[in-house]
DNA sequence: AATCCAATGGCCAGCTTGCA
DNA sequence: TGCAAGCTGGCCATTGGATT
């Protein structure tokens, strides 16, 4: 099975939905009466129900999250010449879809909470497609008790004390957050030389913004700081889920971000011509790439002794501040 | 840049806990 | 005692990161 983008051509009810995923075939299949290059319609189908029709589906990456998960679900049918709309009747002997799991589990090394998340979407999948397509589910659904005590999951029924959930999925363990430590803090800062990439570090290291937050940081909440206080408050929007979200800047900060505004990226913007309402530019002038990977990359080329990600800065901002409120109990906060 | 596995954190909603 | 904030665990939309 290949996934396929669409162009602006493919339409639905005259609206226009480009970058969509187009599932189609790879070998011809004279029993299940396909060939090699047909769309699978009822995966096209499920998708287009999946992240167009319904209203909850708003990032072009997720089509392709649900996609992907599907077409390697279908790949493994295809290749293994078995035929994913021929469920057994009796969902409790029915192998096909645990046996992908296995298999993802056991021979791709996939992880429990990786592989969970591609099971979610191949139930719905047939969630959906049951009664078009199939008579049965590849799965049965179990039955969750409800501990009264504990009030396990006791929102998710009304009628109480039970909870249905499909039975091929795996109990998942919570891993910990690596971040780094005081010391290794310090060492970071003082081995970057290029006084842009330190401040953004500083930014990520005090605010706890994601990569993505960092790399289209709005330039116009960069302000001069005139009053005597400890942080600025600011809006960010180009967030997950473009969640507009306050973020607090310490003074310091705040200083230096304006300085580089007025200075560093005023260079460097009359040199590229370029207008940009984000806060950092690349070294000729750029826009950074929300997707791209060069800050991380920057990070690693750095070359310490321990590993530094991204995401790593945003853990050790959250372990730190929590460190910090700990010890210095507030009666405005309960860490 | 594309691909795909891994990780993140908001959501749900009723009971528990904290606090005045 | 009464009110509001906090907690809970699986689901799910979205982003991060490593590898190619």
């Amino acid at each position: 099975m290949l996934s396929i983008k669409s162009t602006s051509d493919f339409e639905i009810e005259s609206v226009k939905y480009p970058n969509f995923p187009l599932l189609t075939w790879e070998a011809d299949n004279q029993e299940l009466g396909i060939d090699s290059g047909m769309l699978c319609v009822e995966a096209m189908q499920f998708l287009i129900y999946e992240c167009l029709k319904r209203g909850r589906v708003n990032s072009e990456n997720t089509w392709w999250t649900y996609g992907n998960h599907l077409a390697q679900f279908l790949t493994f049918c295809e290749q293994n010449s078995l035929d994913w709309r021929d469920i057994s009747e009796s969902s409790e002997d029915e192998m096909l879809v645990s046996a992908y799991r296995d298999l993802c589990v056991g021979e791709f090394g996939m992880s429990v909470n990786s592989t969970n998340q591609h099971l979610r979407t191949i139930v719905r999948f047939y969630s959906y497609g049951v009664g078009k397509w199939f008579k049965s589910l590849p799965y049965s659904l179990e039955s969750v008790s409800v501990n009264k005590g504990q009030q396990f999951l006791a929102h998710t029924e009304r009628n109480g004390g039970k909870k249905y959930s499909s039975d091929l999925m795996m109990k998942t363990f919570e891993k910990k957050a690596k971040f780094l430590s005081a010391i290794e803090v310090r060492e970071l800062l003082s081995a970057i030389e290029n006084p842009t990439l330190k401040l953004m570090v500083r930014l990520c290291l005090q605010t706890g913004i994601r990569r993505k937050e960092l790399l289209l940081f709005p330039l116009h909440v960069i302000r001069k700081p005139t009053e005597n206080r400890a942080y600025y408050a600011v809006n960010i929007s180009r967030t997950k889920g473009e969640r507009e979200r306050k973020i607090h800047i310490p003074t310091r900060l705040m200083e230096d971000l304006w300085r580089y505004v007025n200075e560093a990226r005023f260079q460097k913007q009359q040199a590229s011509g370029v207008v940009s309402d984000c806060l950092f530019l690349t070294s000729d002038g750029q826009e950074w790439t929300s997707q791209g990977s060069a800050f991380g990359k920057a990070l690693k080329s750095l070359n310490l002794p321990f590993h530094v990600s991204p995401h790593m800065l945003r853990h050790t901002y959250a372990t730190h501040m929590l460190k910090g409120m700990l010890e210095h109990k507030s009666s405005k906060f309960e860490p």
